[in-house]
DNA sequence: TTTATCTGGACAAAACTAGGACAAACTTGC
DNA sequence: GCAAGTTTGTCCTAGTTTTGTCCAGATAAA
């Protein structure tokens, strides 16, 4: 695999205090030093104050362990394993996966006032009943065709957004059944995806970072907005659903986004959406804006303003705020 | 883009009153000041009454050193650091800040060995690069072009299957971060969800229900499938991931499918598993095949012969069956 | 006048250290 | 299949270091 330079030599200087290794390996404090007092696992350096102070060899042996630990392996035999010899017990091991708790899946449409009655309602009836005859060969069409008569911001706001909205009614009446919504949404991810790439590029477009924070698995309307921004001159980085805010910001920072965008639908109450939008905000240059939409962003609306954070009232507001970023004349929210 | 450096040198001119720096880091007064006493964290310069007075370059400072005290630092080690040692010590910690979904993420596809060279290595070489790089649209245009050289099924099994398995490794190892993979992951869904609408449709080929059930999230292996029979002359009817039993069976009743396919990954122990697939063969007819595939599928060997499911070795091994029961000649499993 | 900032020091909370206790989960021996 | 032993994660105490907050009295700014 070439590319990833496979790091032979692992560091040996002592310079990490145990805080930190915990929080790389996931394991608590307590262990590390239980580990230690009983099987040597490791043998830090200590400060002139006998704190402990571990290398990245450390932080390694440590991490493989516990993965060989999930697998299964007793400490005692692997405690005194070496690197090497670690990496071959945890690669071997590594097709016995181990389970997850995995949140369900539950869709709320997002972003637009839902079940508003537009001017493309006899369009998005055809959808709808495509939708429920299965049709995906037509719905397809019926997309596609929707697109050329007006342009894609519109196309957004007046028949996507309420068509989301009807079919999430819809199902949590019980007209619709889920797989219809399955197969409705699965088709739009991929439609919407498709449509940022209709606009080209020349490289010189401000990025803008566009995900939902951990916990948050809906992705149809961040990809709206991906969608949408492309259109106004900006290039989206797009980074699915269910991103941790760390990684957020550090994405942020390496491909030098001027902005961030996040949305919110379901759980509204999710409480790891403080915790995450807190730590966000303070990872990121606060020159660079933060949006939050989504239908859950209300929710947090105290949150947001105390942040700082910018909650466009819609995908409109949201594009002015941009055009004005671009142009630097942004000046934060009224 | 080079990979980004904007680091546009910092100002240094002293201007901002204590109270702002507060504001902006996230300290509280009186810790900027203990600091200063302490460590000469920061040295502002005063004004002729003696009042603080910060840059711009302190505030980042602050703003970085409060970061890394969040990542496990301690104050002692940091205070010293010049504003670059610090932005590396920061981006450094927080790639190998563990999350919940570093473990859940992985995909690994069944049939392709994992890391197992190919004569694409140079494609995914370039490919894995552009990721690293996050250059979102050189990853397209690599996979555009990738796929002109080559059929859609080469495509997928010598190109697609070992980048996923790369991104995989590379994230749980921690060469990549879980933002690049994400992003990847995103890109991908969009990319082959497209694939399956190169074809053209009479409107006359046979059904195949595609998705993956109950607890299965991660939906490349099936999205992978759809674009694939999509060539071979079948019309997928794509659900997307995580569908229940009953409603997969009540989609292929209504669709008049002729077959359906199942991708499980992760997790692949999930005790819902057996359940969904004994629901769902007793309510599909029996003339009707259901192909389970996917890294997980040989954990529920058993399972799948009891329940007389289709268990293809390959994707070529699937697609030989498919064509075999559109012919009218399928008997069934060797 | 009221509010914000300054200095220096006091105090308290948090984090770390060492050693040990305890209980749950898992093994082993009968 | 049960009892005894082992392994292992968590918690407790008590002493030390590190770090965050608060106070008092003085000075400057609004």
């Amino acid at each position: 695999m070439a590319t990833l330079e496979t790091i032979s030599s692992v560091d040996t200087s002592p310079r990490h205090p145990i805080r930190l290794v915990a929080n790389r390996t996931g394991l608590t404090v307590d262990l590390i030093r239980a580990w230690e007092k009983r099987y040597h696992v490791v043998e830090p350096a200590r400060s002139d104050t006998k704190r402990r102070l571990y290398s990245d060899y450390d932080i390694e042996r440590l991490r493989l362990i516990r993965i060989a630990k999930q697998n299964g392996r007793r400490l005692v035999d692997v405690a005194p394993l070496t690197l090497e010899a670690l990496r071959d017990v945890v690669s071997e091991d590594s097709r016995y996966e181990i389970s997850q708790d995995v949140q369900a899946e539950i869709y709320r449409p997002s972003w637009t006032s839902p079940l508003e009655s537009s001017e493309s309602a006899d369009d998005i009836d055809a959808l709808l009943f495509s939708v429920q005859t299965m049709d995906q060969h037509r719905f397809d069409q019926l997309l596609q065709e929707g697109l050329v008569k007006q342009s894609l911001p519109a196309f957004l706001q007046t028949v996507i957004g309420p068509l989301l909205a009807e079919i999430g009614e819809s199902t949590r009446l019980g007209k619709m059944r889920i797989a219809h919504e399955h197969m409705a949404t699965a088709h739009l991810r991929t439609f919407i995806g498709a449509l940022r790439f209709r606009e080209t590029f020349t490289g010189n477009e401000p990025k803008i970072v566009i995900t939902t924070p951990t916990g948050q698995l809906h992705e149809l309307g961040a990809l709206m907005v991906a969608a949408l921004v492309s259109v106004d001159g900006w290039l989206p980085v797009y980074l699915g659903p269910n991103t941790p805010a760390d990684e957020i910001a550090a994405c942020a920072m390496q491909s030098g986004a001027r902005a961030v965008s996040l949305s919110l639908t379901y759980p509204a109450d999710d409480p790891r959406i403080p915790t995450e939008l807190t730590r966000l905000r303070s990872q990121i240059e606060s020159k660079i804006p933060i949006f939050v939409g989504g239908s859950a962003a209300s929710h947090h609306h105290e949150l947001i303003n105390r942040l700082g954070l910018l909650s466009p009232k819609s995908l409109d507001d949201l594009r002015h705020s941009l055009n004005m970023l671009r142009d630097n004349r942004f000046q934060g929210i009224a």
